[in-house]
DNA sequence: TATTGTTATACTCTATAACTATA
DNA sequence: TATAGTTATAGAGTATAACAATA
């Protein structure tokens, strides 16, 4: 038991230090459009045709909703997301793509996909491996 | 070659939310010692008896120096780290814990260790599978 | 000339608390 | 009462540019 806390404090650290390590070369991929690490992680998660509600948005973030309000404030001006009203919750903000966002978000995953990175140095099966624990660490949180 | 990359963008792509979904149990990691979540990497990182640069901070964080000014100051206000002269070049400060940042620092990894966090769910073949990777990942990231 | 670290500046991200509108 | 979102505020993180000290 304390063993698996231990190889799960390993694990966790070694996630830490990838990501930090990783994270010089994301502000090169959102320069190009102007967008810090977020604002293009957020464009990810908006997919075209699947609009969502700021709460969902802070959720997915795990920040504060007031965060949000900034957040969005910023890609709204910059036009590439925009508000809209919630059919049956005159409370509820849902986020959509603009023509602009759904462009710039295509470009931004053709970027990311067009160039190699760290991850394209796994084998497939190291790959595969990575994306199933990925996977089932994600689903897992969802109950 | 692009299955391969788009391969590596799913995983990233899934890197990335399973980190913001983790963030919201992060500061209540650092809220015991008044740390923010970069603070803490920062004292995961300074291990006990190994001083390094602030510059091989700054390369390890990937971030500017003029970053790192601040948060050792932060870091040195409430007493956790200090600066030395690093011998041989002056111009060089070594960063090392004081007696407080290695108490605390070993109650941050107890803290991280003592309880279970959604990596203890995965299976102990998984757990090392995602070790392996990620060694392979940081290791490849040195040359 | 190049490198280490700092300062000044501006912007983004983040949390908390108080608020409005709606449910 | 509870929830969705905003505003105000404060602090932390981040990059750029200019700078001093040292190599």
């Amino acid at each position: 038991m304390a063993r698996t806390n231990d190889e799960a404090r390993r694990a966790w650290q070694l996630l830490m230090r990838f990501f930090f390590r990783q994270r010089g070369q994301l502000p090169a991929c959102g320069d190009q459009f102007g967008l810090s690490p977020v604002q293009c992680h957020v464009l990810h998660l908006l997919e075209p045709d699947d609009p969502m509600p700021m709460s969902r948005l802070a959720k997915t973030l795990s920040c504060d909703a007031s965060n949000v309000t900034g957040l969005v404030d910023r890609l709204e001006t910059r036009g590439l997301v925009e508000r809209r009203p919630a059919a049956g919750d005159r409370r509820v903000r849902v986020l959509g793509l603009t023509p602009t966002g759904s462009r710039v978000r295509g470009e931004l995953l053709r970027h990311v996909s067009g160039r190699p990175n760290p991850l394209t140095r796994l084998t497939p099966d190291e790959r595969r491996a990575l994306v199933r624990i990925l996977e089932r660490l994600l689903d897992e949180q969802d109950g």
